[in-house]
RNA sequence: GGAGAGGUCGCAUAGUGGCCUAGUGCGGCGGUUUGCUAAACCGCUGUAGGAGAAAUCCUACCGAGGGUUCGAAUCCCUCCCUCUCCGCCA
C-alpha cells in the first residue's frame, strides 16, 4: 500500500507505476473517490463539531423547556451524521479496496517487461555440468534410490502431493538444518512460526486480495495456510511502533508452505518441482525507512542465498526481475535459478524482495527513530533454501553414471553421508 | 468444548453516563540548583485526519466492530486476545 497522500499529490508517479506493472488498477477511479470521502469526511466532522457542543449546552440547560430544544435539536444533528456516515463508510470500503490494489514504484534499476521471458540475467555462477552418461531426471534418480513415492503421495492426497522417504525424509531435514545454520550463523534470529494466518496476515503481505485463489482456507476456522513464512514473520509485529534500537530485526524462519497452484495446470507436473506443501527456511528483514539502505540489505540477502547455492556447488544464474513479473509490493526484485540438467535450463529456487514501506503500512508497523518520529518500516524477503524444489537441481547436478548422488562436502554433516545409493 | 476474571497513554494503575480536554505514579526529554554524580523542584511527554503563515484550534481513537443515548472508557450485543479452573489431547 502506498501513502494516499503521496498517491494524491502524485499521480504521475503512480500511473507510470501502474503501466510498468502492468497493473489493472484504475486509478482515475480511485482519485476521484478519494475526493468525495475527503469532502465527506470534512462535512461530518463539521456536524460533529455542532454536535458536541450542543451536548455541552444540554448538560448545562437551565429549564427544562430549553433541554428538551437542544436534545430535539441534537437529535436531528445525530440523525444526519448517523445517514452521512453510512454513505462515507460505503465509499470508504471502496476507496480501501482500491487502495490496496494499488502497486509499489519499480526501482530505476529494474527492467521495463511483461513477464518472466524479459527478466535480466546479471550474474552467472559455475558452469552446468557435462555428463558422458545419459542424464536422468529427478524422478528417475528419485524413485531409483526409493527416495520418493508419488503415487502414493497423490493417494493420500491427490495430484502434486508426495511422498519423500528413506534418503529423501533424511535429505529434507539436512537441507533445512543446513540452511537455517547457514543464516543464523550471519546474525538472524532463527523462528519456527505459524503456518496458520489470518486474513490481516495476508493482507498485510499483499497475498491478499490479488493472490487469494493461490492460498487453501479453512473457513471453519477462519484461517488460511501460508504460502510463505514471510507472512507469519509481517504479521507478527503488526501493529506494534518499534524502538529505533531495536532495528535491524533479522530473521529466519522456518515454515511449511502451501500454494493451490490455481492456474498451473500442465505446468511441471512431473515429480516435485511444483508442488502443493513444501518446507522453507525464509529470511526476512524489517529496517529502517531508508530506501538506499533497503537496496543495500537485498544484496546481502541475495549473497546469503548465492552463499547457499555456492555450498551446495549448484551451478546459477541471478536474474532481475522485471516490472511486470514482479509482485505488485515490489520496489526490485531478483531471483536465483538453479540449473537443471534434464530440462537443459535454469529453474527458479529463490525469491529476493525488498518492499519499502508497502507491507509495513498493511500491518501498521512502525518504529520510532533518532528524532522521535514515528516512521513505517521497511520490509525485505528472501528465500534461503525450499525444498523439496531445490532438490531438483541439487539431485540431476550431482548424479552420477550409476545412479547414486554425490553429496556436496558442506551438505555431508547434515545428511551423514557423502553419497546417496540405493537403500540397504 | 464448558465455567470464571480481565484488556485504559511506553510501563503500572485510577476512572461505573456529562466537571474525562482520560487523573496519578514510574520511565523518557528539557530546565533550575550544583566541584561531579545523585536528589529535589519546574515544564514537556501518544496516533491519525483536517483548518491555519504561525501560535493554535477542530475531529476520531480507552482490544476490534456494532448498538442504546442529546451525550459512552463507563450501559447492551458480537468477535479477538490474555489469565485461572474443568474437559480433551501430541
Amino acid at each position: 500500500m502506498l501513502d494516499l497522500k503521496f498517491i494524491r499529490e502524485n499521480p504521475d508517479i503512480v500511473r507510470e507505476a501502474v503501466r510498468k506493472k502492468r497493473s489493472t488498477l484504475p486509478l482515475d477511479e480511485l482519485l476521484e473517490l478519494d475526493r468525495i470521502v475527503m469532502r465527506e469526511r470534512q462535512e461530518i466532522q463539521d456536524l460533529r463539531e455542532q454536535q458536541n457542543r450542543i451536548s455541552k449546552q444540554v448538560r448545562d440547560a437551565d429549564t427544562p423547556e430549553v433541554k428538551q430544544a437542544l436534545i430535539a435539536e441534537a437529535r436531528a444533528l445525530g440523525d444526519e451524521i448517523s445517514r452521512r456516515e453510512n454513505v462515507l463508510k460505503a465509499e470508504d470500503e471502496q476507496l480501501q479496496a482500491l487502495l490496496l490494489r494499488v502497486p509499489n514504484i519499480p526501482d530505476e534499476s529494474v527492467p521495463e517487461g511483461n513477464g518472466e521471458e524479459e527478466n535480466v540475467a546479471v550474474k552467472h555462477w559455475g558452469d552446468p555440468p557435462r555428463f558422458d552418461f545419459e542424464v536422468q531426471d529427478h524422478v528417475a534418480l528419485m524413485e531409483r534410490l526409493d527416495m520418493l513415492d508419488l503415487a502414493r503421495g497423490a493417494r493420500v492426497a491427490g495430484s502434486r502431493s508426495y511422498i519423500l522417504k528413506n534418503a529423501g525424509a533424511l535429505l529434507e531435514f539436512a537441507l533445512m538444518r543446513f540452511a537455517l545454520d547457514r543464516i543464523t550463523k550471519k546474525g538472524f534470529t532463527p523462528l519456527i512460526v505459524p503456518a496458520l494466518a489470518r486474513e490481516a496476515a495476508l493482507v498485510g503481505t499483499g497475498q491478499f486480495p490479488s493472490g487469494r485463489d493461490q492460498i487453501y482456507e479453512i473457513p471453519k476456522d477462519d484461517l488460511f495456510l501460508v504460502g510463505t513464512a514471510e507472512v507469519s514473520m509481517t504479521g507478527m509485529y503488526a501493529g506494534e511502533i518499534l524502538p529505533h534500537s531495536d532495528l535491524p530485526i533479522k530473521m529466519v524462519a522456518m515454515s511449511p508452505c502451501f500454494r493451490r497452484e490455481a492456474g498451473s495446470f500442465g505446468r511441471d507436473v512431473r515429480g516435485v518441482m511444483r508442488v502443493h506443501q513444501f518446507t522453507k527456511v525464509e529470511q526476512y528483514i524489517i529496517a529502517e525507512n531508508d530506501p538506499a539502505g533497503s537496496l543495500d540489505w537485498l544484496e546481502v540477502l541475495l549473497g546469503n542465498a548465492e552463499e547457499i547455492c555456492q555450498a551446495l556447488e549448484l551451478p546459477y544464474r541471478v536474474m532481475l526481475v522485471c516490472t511486470g513479473d514482479m509482485g505488485d509490493g515490489k520496489v526490485k526484485s531478483y531471483d536465483i535459478e538453479c540449473w537443471v540438467p534434464s530440462e537443459g535450463r535454469y529453474r527458479e529456487t529463490h525469491s529476493d524482495s525488498a518492499l519499502y514501506d508497502w507491507q509495513a503500512r498493511r500491518v501498521n508497523l512502525r518504529y520510532r527513530d533518532e528524532s522521535g518520529k514515528v516512521r513505517y518500516v521497511h520490509t525485505l524477503n528472501n528465500t534461503a533454501l525450499a525444498s523439496p524444489r531445490i532438490m531438483v537441481p541439487l539431485l540431476e547436478n550431482h548424479q552420477q553414471a550409476d545412479g547414486s548422488i554425490r553429496v556436496p562436502e558442506a551438505l555431508q554433516p547434515y545428511l551423514g553421508m557423502d553419497i546417496i545409493g540405493p537403500p540397504k
